[in-house]
DNA sequence: GCCGAATTTAAGTTGACACTAACGAAAGCG
DNA sequence: CGCTTTCGTTAGTGTCAACTTAAATTCGGC
């Protein structure tokens, strides 16, 4: 799976979209996360681990403590992706199309 | 649910990516489309109706027929979303996330 | 008006994934 | 060493959404 389409399955969801935003400004531990959601830790930690594996969370352990943060590099990858689409360099994905077509036809 | 999260909804989908891939380029016939994929023609047809519903598709119909073009403005408002995260203007993300968190919170 | 073509809609099945409850691991502290 | 804190992992469950098959819709041509 393209790293672009898990940074997007990321996205995807609402909550870790709002974790996100929670640690854009500032170092958050694990607890700090989850105690702003009505939803029980394992879920914010299952959150923090795609989050972390698409690239979008660096995670800094200190002792028993987690502290996640932002990063910003994680989305580079998705913005010339959307970028393709809003420009009009066309020539590349149609052929990505074609290709990605072809793999799966045959009918 | 809000607009951008319908296009992430979108887009979290890899047949929906390679959809709009193709019709980037050119305008398709529904059966031009689902005809480079191995999946049955109602599968495209949902797919074509939630990337529409996104704002990332616009149908033109043309008798029995109906032609999908890409819609480059339903890619705007996630670009925004993104460089919000991506540049430092993190006040507005900080209130945004705390709003989202308290309608959520209660523990 | 009937027939065939293009496409969507409806109904039902299945698989993925977000969630919870219980357990496990690792560090700090007395 | 035992106890607590902090956090992750595992196993199981429910829900949602992507898919398939079958039927309905909408249009054009004869």
């Amino acid at each position: 799976m393209s790293q672009t389409q898990a940074v997007l399955r990321a996205l995807a969801e609402p909550r870790r979209v709002a974790i996100l935003k929670l640690v854009g400004s500032r170092e958050l531990r694990a607890g700090e996360i989850s105690r702003q959601f009505r939803t029980t830790r394992p879920a914010i930690s299952q959150h923090l681990r795609v989050l972390t594996k698409a690239g979008l969370l660096t995670e800094r352990r200190e002792g028993t403590r987690r502290f996640y943060r932002i990063r910003r590099e994680g989305f580079a990858e998705l913005r010339s992706f959307l970028d393709s689409f809003w420009t009009e360099r066309l020539g590349v994905l149609k052929e990505e199309a074609e290709k990605e077509a072809r793999s799966t036809r045959g009918r």
